[in-house]
DNA sequence: GATTCATGAGACATATATGTCTCATTTGAT
DNA sequence: ATCAAATGAGACATATATGTCTCATGAATC
């Protein structure tokens, strides 16, 4: 063995996002016990908290933005675009949680890549309510939330074992989708 | 002075709705300060944080009941009683979330309750669905996570200065409905 | 004006989480 | 089989939050 190996930082990592979601004032000890791993051996890996919480930001932004990207690379409409991605971020939306309310207070970087990204959702919001996707009365920032906030309502289902990830990614689409609807739809 | 002044424990319990909105882990030295109080001060009235927390999950849960069932005494059919609930709740927002992930953890007869109330949540939703109101093929869950997630959009609408309460209310009210929407309606 | 009691400030001890270190053990590569 | 490196267990010191205590101050009551 003459490296660190990659499955232990991935335990980690897998770790920290499932014991962070259930209490991000969790000790790093737990999350090492969580990924069967001593406490020393994740201060190998992450020297601190800190280092830990920038990991997992980084991390999380970049699935979430890989998974989206690759999900809607052929979409043909933003209708089309908005589901593909609620498809691809539910059964990542432990990340984007995790992204939004613990990231992006320990990385600048992630915090404005973030904002950037949030943006981007704004812009293709406004740009489907061209297309007849949103009412375009409605505030984009509420289209915004909403889109995030059923996220977390299909995240809710899932682990509750209420729904399969599908199956929650579909009902968030299709009560944002009804819920939101312009004329045209 | 002859007793504690109910004037500072109201100050330190609506500072720490807010201090533990933003940062559950926060110390109570912070929410002392963000009460304009001495950290013994606190002490004095809540002997530690397990029982700050409790009260405050306590409190949460009374003003929560006392909110709805005022907004919705005489509401005539469930789209009115739903639609009057948004509206009471939401102002009230931070009181709901701390009583979801903070307080369902410190109290056990607070979770009894939450469950109880949550339990009534669904059979409205039920008798709503023989109403109309809700696409009766879609699960009571969905419509209940649906329902708690529009709140916090709703209130992350108000805290960013996007909306009034009222005017966050009615969004998440017609998204709700609009979403979730029945043959009837 | 005298009294009473909540308060604010700060000292203090304690508990818990954090971060470092050592050493024996295990694991993977050669 | 041998070697190098990662790991686990635990000791240790440190930092931070917590909870208790004391004392001086200020405000309300009499």
């Amino acid at each position: 063995m003459n490296q660190i190996r990659p499955s232990t930082r991935d335990a980690i990592i897998e770790a920290a996002f499932l014991v962070f979601a259930e209490n991000p004032g969790a000790a790093l000890g737990d999350v090492a016990a969580r990924a069967g791993v001593g406490r020393a051996t994740l201060h190998r890996h992450f020297p601190g908290r800190l280092e830990l919480m920038r990991a997992l930001a980084k991390i999380a932004m970049a699935e979430l933005d890989h998974a989206v990207a690759q999900a809607t690379a052929d979409a043909q409409s933003y209708e089309e675009g908005f589901r593909l991605s609620l498809e691809a971020i539910v059964p990542l939306a432990n990340r984007q949680w995790f992204l939004a309310n613990e990231g992006l207070q320990v990385d600048d970087e992630v915090a404005k890549a973030y904002r950037k990204s949030r943006s981007e959702l704004c812009r293709d919001i406004e740009l489907a309510k061209q297309e007849g996707l949103f009412d375009p009365a409605l505030p984009t920032q509420w289209i915004a939330e909403t889109y995030e906030s059923l996220i977390y309502a299909a995240w809710s289902m899932v682990r509750a074992g209420d729904a399969t990830s599908n199956q929650a990614a579909d009902l968030a689409w299709r009560t944002f989708s009804n819920g939101l609807k312009g004329m045209s739809k």
